[in-house]
DNA sequence: CGGTATCCGGCAGGATACTG
DNA sequence: CAGTATCCTGCCGGATACCG
């Protein structure tokens, strides 16, 4: 498949500034780092399977990210079994290695709207 | 302001497994992290600069992206100048705290789709 | 189980023109 | 310079129903 996804715009070439414009393209949207977040946590995962670990995903939302995610080599999809009809979504190589990009995510999350967030002074 | 912007989605809260959606629901837009990315290799900066600074953006759309990041004090606004008229935006602390994930983010990109980047077997 | 089809609303974002 | 106003588009995504 393509070196480029078609998300990223065509103007957006090599230069370094581009390099987030690129990956916003990829994972800008409200869904999919959720996704890649779920995926490396849990591992392979069915697709019901990964809806019940999306609080308040729609099924529809669900597939058709998933689709782009795979169009984009950051999922790969396979069919498990044929009866009963299973499938596994997992991450690529390439997905994986979101991983520093997601916890970063976690990160700041966590620290400015989590749990144990400190107020403007502790 | 409030601790919790708006545009976190109410059935979010504290549970570690969402700190993910939070940040996605505050940056995960087309726009945005690029801003973010501009700000902090550039330091605060005017809108026509900013806007020099973002290959492929509207004035309208880094008028809104901005406001939405006030609100979500990610980014600070002042006016440095009456006559001439002249303002400034700057990251706030919560904003700098996000150059993790622009590193990763840049980092990601550019592994994958950058100048340098590596195909599959390099 | 693992989706797709359809309908539909909303909002993000582009283009352009205009303002203080 | 630093925006806002308006118009208009397409896509995103929710709900629901249905299929292999």
């Amino acid at each position: 498949m393509s070196e480029r996804p078609d998300r990223i715009p065509e103007w957006c070439r090599g230069e370094e500034w581009c390099s987030v414009t690129a990956t916003a393209s990829l994972l800008g949207r409200k869904w999919k780092p959720v996704i890649v977040d779920r995926l490396l946590k849990n591992g392979a995962c069915g697709f019901s399977e990964l809806e019940g670990l999306i609080n308040g995903i729609s099924g529809k939302a669900l597939s058709n990210n998933l689709k782009e995610l795979e169009e984009d080599e950051i999922v790969n999809r396979s069919v498990i079994s044929e009866r009963p009809y299973r499938v596994e979504y997992a991450l690529t190589d390439r997905g994986r290695d979101l991983e520093p990009l997601i916890v970063a995510m976690r990160e700041w999350g966590s620290a400015h709207f989590g749990p144990d967030s400190k107020k403007d002074n502790p």
